[in-house]
This record gives C-alpha cells, sequence and structure tokens, in this order.
DNA sequence: CCAAAAGTGTTCCGTCTACACCCATGG
DNA sequence: CCATGGGTGTAGACGGAACACTTTTGG
C-alpha cells in the first residue's frame, strides 16, 4: 500500500453503544463493569475498538450484536467524542451510537455472559469516561426526533397497546400525556393500525393491539405525532 | 506512557468543516481544490488531521480559523465518517463540522491563500470522497435546527433588515415564506430587537435595521421561529 | 413621476388543550 | 360487586396560512 499522510498521527477509533430498552414504563439503558484497564470494574457503555475489516457503522452494529443477539436494528450515531485526555489509557477518539430495542427480543443470557445490566435512565450511575455524556446526548437526540420519526415501535412488542405505546412517549419526552388527546392523535395516523388481536395480561377487559405498518411508511415517509 | 489497547489497530482521523455563508438570497459553501495526494486538484472540502496537542474539536476550529480567519464562530459536529474505502489514500475516520459565517466578516484574501471558492449549494460540483454526503447531512442537520435555535443570525451581519433576515431562511429551508407573517412572527420573538438604524442600501425608502439580542437569549433559550 | 423595496391587518381554518365519565371483566 | 385499566367527545383557545395595498424616496 501507498503510504500516504505519513507525517501525521494514527489513534485508536473506538465505537460505544447506548442501548435503550423499555420496560413498560420507563426507559433503560444496558450498561456493564467494564472489563479492562484501564478503569476496570467501573460502570461504562459497551464498546469496542473499531477493526481494519470494517466500517465504524459495522463496528457499531457488531458491539450491537455481542450485546443483544440482535441485529438490524434502529440505530444512529449520535456523536464524536474526541477529548484529548477522554480515555485514561490512550488516545482513543469515539463514535456513540444510540440504538433502540424491544426488551422481549433481549435474550436475558446476554446479561450474565457480558455482565450487562438494565439500568433506568433516572438510576444511571456515574461511567466510564465520557460515557454520561454519551448518554445524555444521545437521550437529548431521541427527543428531538421522536416528534418527527416512528422510533418509538423500537421499543415495543410488534403488537402493542396504545397505553404501552402512550407510555414510551411518556417517558422519552418525560412528560405526561392527555390519553384522549394521545389516542386521538393516533386514529389520525394511519401507519398505526388496530389489529384484531385483544391483550388480556394488563387489564381485565382486554386492550386491543396495534401494529405499525412499515410498508406503508417506507411508501410515505412522513410522521408527526 | 502506559501502553493498553496494544492489539488493536490505529487510523489517521481528521475533521472536515462545512463552512456555509450567504450572500443575500443563496447559502454558499467554502470549498477548495485538494493540494495533495491522493485526489490532487478535485474539489474538495477544507479538513485536516487530528493533531495530538489537540481535541477533535479544536482541530476543527484550527481548520476554520485556517480558511477563514475567524474565531468562536458557530460550529456543530454533523457527523462522523468512517466508511473503510472513503479516503481513496489510506484509512481515514472523519468527523465533520458545520459552520454558519457572515461573509461580510470575512477577509477575501484567504480565498487566494488557500485556493477557496464560495460556490452555491445547488451549484456545488463533485466534491472528494464523501464530502457531497457531508455537506447533505449538515445541510439536514441546518432545516432541524433552524426552526428551534437561533442560527440564521450566525449568517448576517450584527445590524440586519427584516427582508435580508427573511431570505436566509428561504435559502435554508428552500421555500419562499410570507412577509407579512413573517414579520408578524418576528415581532413576536423579542431577542430580535428593532435599533434605531436605518439600512439605505438596498431601498430608497431605507429599512430598518434589527439585532439579536445574545444576552436575552442566553438567559431565556427558547426559541421558534 | 415612477420604479423598487418597506411596511402593515384581518379573516379563516385547522390543530392543540383541557377536561370526566362509562365500559368490560376477572377475581 | 368492585377494583382495574380501556375506551370515548366536545368546546374554547391558539397559532398558522392566505391574501393586497400604501408608503417612501432616489434617480
Amino acid at each position: 500500500m501507498t503510504e500516504f499522510y505519513k507525517e501525521h498521527t494514527k489513534y485508536f477509533v473506538s465505537v460505544d453503544c447506548i442501548v435503550f430498552g423499555f420496560d413498560g414504563f420507563k426507559l433503560e439503558v444496558l450498561i456493564g463493569k467494564r472489563k479492562m484497564d484501564p478503569g476496570n470494574g467501573q460502570w461504562s457503555l459497551h464498546g469496542d475498538f473499531v477493526e481494519p475489516t470494517e466500517s465504524v457503522d459495522e463496528a457499531a452494529n457488531r458491539v450491537l450484536f455481542q450485546m443483544t443477539g440482535l441485529k438490524d436494528q434502529y440505530m444512529k450515531q449520535s456523536g464524536a467524542y474526541g477529548a484529548i485526555d477522554r480515555d485514561p489509557g490512550e488516545r482513543v477518539v469515539s463514535v456513540a451510537y444510540c440504538a433502540l430495542i424491544n426488551v422481549k427480543d433481549y435474550d436475558e443470557s446476554m446479561l450474565t455472559k457480558y455482565g450487562l445490566e438494565w439500568v433506568p435512565l433516572e438510576k444511571l450511575p456515574q461511567l466510564y469516561s465520557d460515557h454520561n455524556i454519551m448518554v445524555k446526548d444521545a437521550v437529548k437526540m431521541l427527543r428531538n426526533r421522536i416528534k418527527t420519526e416512528p422510533l418509538s415501535f423500537n421499543l415495543l412488542p410488534e403488537l402493542f397497546t396504545l397505553t404501552q405505546l402512550q407510555h414510551v412517549y411518556e417517558a422519552i419526552l418525560g412528560q405526561e400525556i392527555d390519553k384522549r388527546n394521545f389516542r386521538k392523535r393516533i386514529k389520525q395516523i394511519d401507519v398505526i393500525e388496530k389489529t384484531e388481536h385483544i391483550d388480556k395480561l394488563t387489564s381485565k377487559r382486554g386492550a386491543a393491539l396495534y401494529r405499525f405498518n412499515q410498508d406503508a411508511y417506507n411508501n410515505d415517509q412522513t410522521f408527526r405525532l
């Protein structure tokens, strides 16, 4: 390989995943205890170094797969972090990715395998390096996007009740929503379809199950809650 | 220095600046002909490698200063680009920054010094590597933010007329705005202050000059056009 | 005196907000 | 039979969109 740029310095490049889940009422983040020095044992986002054989995006997907066993999940870059001393070991530039997953799809055995834990967003401990800032930035991004993109469905099973959906919005926006106004609004969004199925788990009366129609959304990508 | 992470690979890390200006009617981007191999002579965003003595943000500010002679300008990260082959020379991960500057502050002599040119956004030529994508992503970011952040003033002189301000919004949003509705809206935004000064350059009658009150905005950071 | 840009209000319509009660059922 | 969560409608406020003419003055 020809050597360009050789008067310049190279750095480690890593990816860190902010994986959000939803327990029915609160947003949760998947974090673990760091397993290497420096910072061994500290709470931390899960991440890894970018390998020569993969793009940065691919590295993020690989890390997400390691953490969750899931592929093709919603995942968006949420920022690049490049302070000189952000990593106490060596200089590492890290690209953060924000993922939304449905906890029901999540294989609980991964938790022990990688020493991961779901922690409610409001109860996040202090994390390694600048990871708390990454989480804060990712939440800010979510709040901005959730009003104009159909993000919420990524946190729910394929079939969900309107109450569940409302709880997702309330958790991300951090404020209560009027039930009647919310349901009125949902009726106008035709990519959210009522199904014939009924959920009897959470109420005696039973609640209608809805579905997000991804195909219809692909045809007309407008969405506004 | 202790050596952590040594089983991993390092990469070049660069920053690229998407510098937007405003000519009174259109958005313009500051681009130049690349002065090194690979890609020597191709149109390109201006960028540089991150030095060991600076953070990634600082590198971006340094590059912006090189390009414009200006410091403390509006500048926001707009994405990290990490495809394996994005740079034809070697593997380089690049972090893009979007800057807004007032062309009036701009020292024209920089243009020749660095071989830069203001090019209207709609007339951008094909650029080096993935730089066209960077510009597109930056414009998308601007469109999202301009409705809720006071960005537009960065493209204008300290004193500006409402017609100029309207043209900025029209250029970024890519659609015409009704003059009366626009001015009615501006009247409600009290961080935009009318001054006693009058601009006689663009009209015989003269137009009132306005100012963005940064201090007032810092006290209450709500802004919605 | 006229061309060119500045400046100004009203009406209508759709959207958001606030708000309280009945329904169905499992235990 | 009652506790629990599901489901529904209306009225008023507010904000956005459409729309045309008068003013000023330099040349």
